[in-house]
DNA sequence: TGTAGTGTATTAGTTAAGTAGTACACTAAA
DNA sequence: TTTAGTGTACTACTTAACTAATACACTACA
């Protein structure tokens, strides 16, 4: 799933687009210092999930519409997961959204601030 | 980690104060249908992190500044941990403060509904 | 046609986490 | 003193996930 995560990233931010041809599984397997069969399973979930689809003895690709299924698949879960248990700490903790609202301006001041 | 975080939420909830005493490490593994092996090591981080502490042969008690340990080390890690991931999920997905605004409002809605 | 790079599949080994069972020392209370 | 409930410790077993190694079928291209 933090495979599936980063590659995920990879095509939001438009780093891989709409046929793209993706890494291969050794080569991915390779790079990330893990074993070519666990790749093999994100591959496959990425492939239920329609993100992606395969050419036998040449590769993966993003879909054509990759980006929206991508887009439409991460919302889902920050909806149903994510936020209720970020809103649940932030009842826990007493922070109110205008706390939030302060954190994020930092945090947005400090990611300008990486890239100079 | 999860059984801490539902024991931390306890105290947090001041649904368990100082000096109270909790479910004992067989009680607690019952309840949780979990070894009494994982929840002694629950045990032992909670006290490391000075939330409660144990009298031999009694039980364990919740430390008398347990409240305030337990709502520095949430925020700690709420601050460095799931901030950081929120706002970037956030940033993938487009969404501004103002959308978690209402999301929010939503959360908070269902939560009145479900306490009639 | 041959070769190198692809996905795919299988089997065996490793590791971390949890389970299961038991035993022992301490404490409070009958 | 006895007993029941507590924390503590230890060893063996199970399970899920991943690793390791290998083999095979497919495709493009020189």
């Amino acid at each position: 799933m933090q495979i599936a995560d980063h590659f995920c990233e990879h095509v939001l931010l438009k780093k891989w687009e709409a046929g793209d041809r993706i890494p291969s599984v050794r080569e991915t397997a390779v790079n990330i210092e893990v074993n070519p069969n666990t790749v093999m399973r994100t591959f496959n979930y990425l492939q239920e999930q329609g993100i992606i689809f395969n050419k036998r003895g040449i590769g993966y690709f993003v879909a054509d519409d990759g980006f929206e299924k991508t887009k439409a698949l991460k919302k889902k879960d920050f909806i149903t997961q994510e936020l209720p248990a970020f809103f649940k700490a932030m009842s826990l903790l007493n922070l109110s959204i205008e706390d939030i609202r302060q954190y994020y301006q930092q945090y947005l001041d400090n990611q300008t601030d990486d890239v100079p």
